[in-house]
DNA sequence: GGTAGCACTCCCCGCACAGGAGTGCCAATG
DNA sequence: CATTGGCACTCCTGTGCGGGGAGTGCTACC
């Protein structure tokens, strides 16, 4: 019984199961592949793999279905790249060009994804602590209200309201504001602290209690890991006739909702070796998800770690060449937009 | 046959079938309801109702069930407002006035709509253009591109990158800044372009180039009707258990992605006279939410027009009072937040 | 106008049954 | 020893049938 010829017919079955969406049996087997054997061999081999834990039959005399573990073996090994037609290609790099600002991409991208992939998709806004600071600008709100505004080279803008406990002093909000410019720009986020410490000596003591709470505002919004937005496209694409179980989507979209349950995802992703990574049902350790796959890479690379993710998630039963090489390929435009 | 008993039959049975969810017969009407009369009397008084146009059945020899019309009725006439327990209030006030900023204000109120209601709920950001104008933000970016920022009175930000002909001139751009903030702020977006006309004078015919393209930017901004932006929540309600056809929510799904039906809508709901507006069914003139109606109501009316709107959405066989009664409460504390 | 009675319609549910797909096992074969 | 054909077996699926029940419309009566 030949190992090579064991994995050849789990990816056929995978192949088949994702295209017919049905058991697949023996007979079937053979006649869709050319794998030169009788169904009678093959049947002995889908015994050994589901003695492996691979595939599954669903019930007695029904064909068989791959498993979490028969999906994960063929992702890691067995499926092979599927580029994108050159129109696709053409497409993508069009629609992301013509986007206007930071929001007009994040929403064509994961409009893009959700379409190439038919499925539902997820854009990660840039993170703010991997992100270089522009510029902060400073806003008077009342008397007692500072409006904090700060936008990054990526172009994400963020703002905060902080509360005073005295007047505001314009002459001291406008030598703040240039002096924050002057020591903030440029710099990555994660070294702010150092920079900003610093900046308090050069006030009047009467003056430091504003300063500080400038500074502490400005830092708390850039530790905040949960400030992190994600967007999502494509959720109509969860009742999509065909679906598995049209009863399912109910959790899906339930676990979708809950950013914190993507965001774990995604930042549990980003540790992945490989560039497109691969969640399959219960790897995703939430039990909305069971019979979910989540596919995500990260984009906005400059010369070290990602700035973001994006990813697309679809039924366990997916097209995973399919999938991965959609979501790669706009993370690369992506990445090549934001570096304008 | 009395006129009044045949109003009470048809709002009987709106409520009978909003709680059970099966169509009703005249027998389980005479028992839930005290009419007084025999389940004969109610058949005649059901005859005339479906002549009416206001129930049907849904085969021969089943109970009735509501048209759109007759939601219509019980809407305008038969329904009673439910207040909302006081806990209910008491949990709207506290978990609204925790929130941060307009985004965080934003988000929580539509996750309060769609835990209140158990539907799908739609906030939708203040209006540009009934706003009025806080402060104004010119960022240079590199030599050749300029960030406008503007932020207004209900916390809104919003920014566009605008591409030069020409370097930069930091100075004009200085200046152009505060005179834009002097001549802008406080002023309703709508009043803006007389203010911003005369402004062109005041500089240099070489940079009139840079002055008028800012002030095209901003006019442009406020102009755009679809730069309005919707978030909604619980679309996992959807799913929920219970719901009369679960294949129905594919098209629902897509007619909540494609936010142009949603502010078409919202925009069309706007002009309705009622304080709390309803699209019941084939009202919304959309073919995915016709087994739908859409409850909303407009929030932040500071003596005059509201500044956008709120709304749940949810299936015709909707509780119609509670909705309303929840959506116009949100809507409540949403515009006390608003005014600080 | 309201009521009681009654025949009628039609859905829904359980059941039995046939058909079919697929398997596992075994004995035979190169 | 892997491979193969044959065969009995399992179990899902679709279908037809019949009874029970809910609800109606109609008619005669108060």
């Amino acid at each position: 019984m030949s190992e090579d010829r064991r994995l050849d017919v789990l990816r056929a079955i995978v192949e088949d199961y994702v295209a017919t969406k049905e058991p697949v049996g023996s007979r079937a087997l053979v006649e869709r592949h050319s794998l030169g054997v009788s169904p009678a061999t093959i049947r002995n081999d889908m015994a050994a793999l589901e003695e492996g834990g691979y595939i599954a039959q669903p019930h007695t005399s029904a064909g068989r279905v791959p498993t979490d573990k028969g999906y994960r073996l063929f992702v890691d090994q067995l499926s092979t790249v599927k580029p994108l037609s050159s129109p696709e290609r053409r497409a993508i790099g069009t629609f992301l060009e013509n986007a206007q600002d930071l929001d007009d991409v994040v929403d064509r991208a994961v409009r893009l994804i959700a379409q190439l992939t038919h499925q539902v998709a997820v854009v990660q806004y840039p993170s703010l602590r991997r992100s270089a600071l522009r510029h902060v600008e400073l806003v008077p709100v009342g008397h007692r209200h500072l409006l904090v505004v700060l936008i990054t080279d990526t172009g994400r803008v963020e703002q905060r309201t902080l509360e005073l406990g005295a007047d505001l002093d314009e002459t001291v909000v406008a030598r703040l504001r240039s002096r924050l410019n002057v020591s903030a720009a440029g710099r990555r986020l994660s070294e702010l602290p150092v920079a900003l410490g610093e900046l308090t000596d050069a006030f009047a003591p009467a003056d430091q209690v504003l300063v500080n709470a400038v500074v502490a505002v400005l830092e708390e919004t850039l530790a905040q890991e949960s400030e992190e937005r994600v967007v999502l496209a494509g959720t109509a694409n969860l009742a999509r006739v065909g679906s598995s179980d049209v009863r399912a989507i109910g959790p899906v979209l339930e676990a979708l909702e809950e950013q914190v349950v993507l965001l774990r995802l995604l930042s549990e992703m980003a540790e992945d070796s490989a560039t497109v990574a691969v969640r399959i049902g219960r790897e995703t350790q939430h039990d909305g998800l069971f019979e979910t796959s989540f596919v995500t890479t990260g984009y906005g690379d400059e010369g070290g770690g990602s700035v973001a993710r994006i990813g697309s998630i679809g039924p366990l039963r997916m097209d995973y060449p399919g999938t991965m090489s959609a979501v790669r390929a706009v993370a690369r435009y992506l990445t090549r937009i934001l570096a304008q």
